[in-house]
RNA sequence: UGGGCUGUAGCCAAGCGGUAAGGCACGGGACUUUGACUCCCGCAUGCGGUGGUUCGAAUCCACCCAGCCCAGCCA
């Protein structure tokens, strides 16, 4: 549906190619493996978006599994979010949900074969010996005293380590392969740890809890993965993923493949710094919307279509990058364009009085809800003697270009009237309190039979019928530059209006609901709107020639 | 001074020995009852650098330079 490119591969699919054309394996299986432990954010969304749809493209199938092998770190909440999240981005596991904590049998299995064979062992070295013990990335390391123990003694430490017999951080199983490797993770690393924690799916049942590179790839295996696509900071990490597979009697050997992470341009997405973000108050929470978390994306008002527009244009590659925010909100703003009923609200509300137009009528004029769906119908608005324009939309000495309302300007209601500015009343200090101006009674609708020009098109609202709203406008969260993304806090990054006046229509609108607010941008309504108390979340702005004409 | 990986336009990214796709951004123009959308046009004699192989090199080879990742009982 909307995935294209054109037939062009990225070097993930062009490997699968090959290993489909040699036999190597025939259905595709993916997997995408979040540990829950945070929410999800756009830099998942891109491997979401990888992994379900090479499954989908190659008809094969894709797995939701939580990666739970660290019970001090993970929650049932975030389970939650991210089963929400996924299917929220249109992508669907079926029955193929799994946890790494319900492979804990097999992983043990395992481990106890590794031992027999004589590549595991059992460690007393504590965890700062262990780090001495490792040596540096230009010296090797060496051999902890424990590592000759006999396969018997072995055995059966590990066995009272299942039992409980140790403390925490007493003893380890740690495999045995090279403490001289160039590769620091092949210098014996350690593959079981005791954690007298309860986990959350299988509460106090283990206290022994295998390591990531000793659980993943085994999974992976178990669920008959073809190709497990992971980030680069894994690439070192590989020749142990294939280590255990290939000393473990286990048949299936899936492919590791590496890309790089997505990396947006003024905004965070390390879990350290969004979770920063949240805990010292710098945003309302995981789904502020400004956060580039899928909650706080889907509160913002992108949709599930854009991210996966942007997440295809974006590309695969092995390449560290970071892509401007830009391109993200030009996906939003395309997909909107096509699907947002255009409605009309006043941010900042500037009352003008037609003072021609008789003083107790009223009429509902026609209004086209999307010139770009024509499917999409027609709705009544109303106008009346009183309405509110865009504040910036009228200059007393109009700059250059500047092609709005000023005095003795001509410019279009949409939808309504010819309006010619005749004066502007001011307050004591000098400020405007309002403007007046005559309306030309034959361009009901916006245009005259004698088809004069008229340049400018304002938007409006009635005064007397329009609601007033909360409007909360979004800038990024970080300033432009570099440094510690602490200092480069965007102070401003949001605008809270609280005067904005919309029309009738959208006084009771459910949340969620996408508009393009004329001339201004799009829209969504948010869940904190209350009876006759709309509030609306800006999700981006229309491109605007005029800021840069005007700049 | 260990190992792994990566360098193509302002930002992503195709390219796989035959003479630099596409998108975003940007600039110009047309259209316009949204200064939106849409539509045209422009935007790398150049592919991190230097040599080499070849009729021909971003693609092959050599050397060099730069950046990222790795020393958790995190994932």
């Amino acid at each position: 549906m909307d995935d294209g490119k054109k037939g062009i591969k990225n070097f993930i699919e062009m490997a699968i190619d090959e290993d489909l054309a040699r036999g190597k394996v025939k259905q595709i299986v993916t997997r995408f493996p979040p540990e829950p432990n945070g929410y999800l954010h756009i830099g998942h969304a891109k491997s979401i978006c990888l992994n379900f749809g090479i499954a989908k493209k190659y008809q094969g199938r894709c797995h939701l599994r939580f990666d739970d092998t660290n019970p001090e770190k993970e929650e049932q909440e975030y389970i939650e979010s991210i089963e929400k999240d996924v299917h929220w981005l249109g992508f669907d596991w079926g029955e193929h949900l799994y946890y790494a904590s319900d492979y804990y049998e097999r992983f043990y299995f395992y481990a106890e074969e590794l031992i027999e064979k004589g590549l595991a062992y059992v460690d007393d070295l504590n965890a700062q010996e262990i780090r001495e013990y490792r040596g540096t990335l230009t010296a090797p390391g060496k051999v902890s005293p424990f590592r000759t123990r006999s396969l018997e003694e072995n055995l059966d430490l590990f066995r009272r380590m299942k039992a409980g017999e140790f403390k925490d951080g007493e003893k380890v199983l740690r495999a045995k392969i090279d403490m001289a490797s160039p590769n620091m993770n092949m210098r014996d690393p350690v593959i079981y740890r005791i954690k007298k924690t309860a986990h959350p799916r299988t509460g106090d049942k283990w206290c022994i809890y295998p390591m990531y590179d000793f659980a993943h790839c085994i999974s992976d295996a178990i669920e008959g993965i073809t190709h497990s696509i992971c980030t680069l900071e894994f690439e070192d990490h590989r020749p142990l993923y294939d280590w255990f597979l290939d000393n473990i009697s286990i048949e299936n050997h899936p492919r590791q493949i590496e890309f790089a992470r997505l990396n947006l341009t003024q905004t965070v997405m390390s879990k350290r710094r969004l979770l920063t973000l949240v805990s010292e108050g710098y945003v309302r929470g995981w789904d502020d919307p400004r956060m580039p978390t899928i909650a706080g994306l889907r509160r913002r008002g992108y949709t599930p279509e854009s991210i996966r527009a942007f997440a295809e244009a974006v590309g695969v590659a092995k390449a560290y990058s970071v892509v401007d925010s830009a391109m993200l909100e030009h996906f939003v703003r395309d997909d909107l364009n096509k699907r947002a009923p255009r409605v009309m609200g006043v941010l900042h509300p500037l009352k003008v009085i037609i003072d021609n137009y008789p003083q107790n009528k009223e009429e509902w004029l026609e209004a086209e809800n999307n010139p770009n769906d024509e499917d999409s119908g027609v709705r009544s608005v109303p106008f009346s003697r009183e309405i509110y324009i865009e504040d910036d939309d009228f200059m007393e000495i109009p700059a250059k270009k500047y092609f709005r309302l000023s005095p003795g300007r001509e410019v279009r209601l949409k939808h309504a009237y010819y309006i010619t500015c005749t004066h502007v009343v001011k307050n004591d200090d000098g400020t405007i309190k309002e403007i007046h101006c005559d309306y030309d009674p034959e361009s009901r609708g916006g245009w005259t039979a004698d088809e004069r020009k008229v340049r400018g098109t304002l938007h409006w609202v009635s005064a007397a019928h329009s609601v007033k709203a909360e409007i909360r406008l979004y800038e990024p969260l970080l300033r432009e530059g570099e440094g510690d993304f602490q200092e480069l806090l965007n102070e401003g990054s949001q605008t809270v209006i609280d005067d904005a006046r919309l029309e009738p229509g959208l006084g009771n609108v459910k949340p969620g609901s996408h508009f393009q607010f004329l001339r201004l941008g799009y829209f969504i309504s948010d869940p904190d709107s209350s009876d006759g108390r709309p509030v609306f979340n800006r999700i981006v702005g229309l491109k605007d020639t005029w800021a840069k004409v005007s700049r």
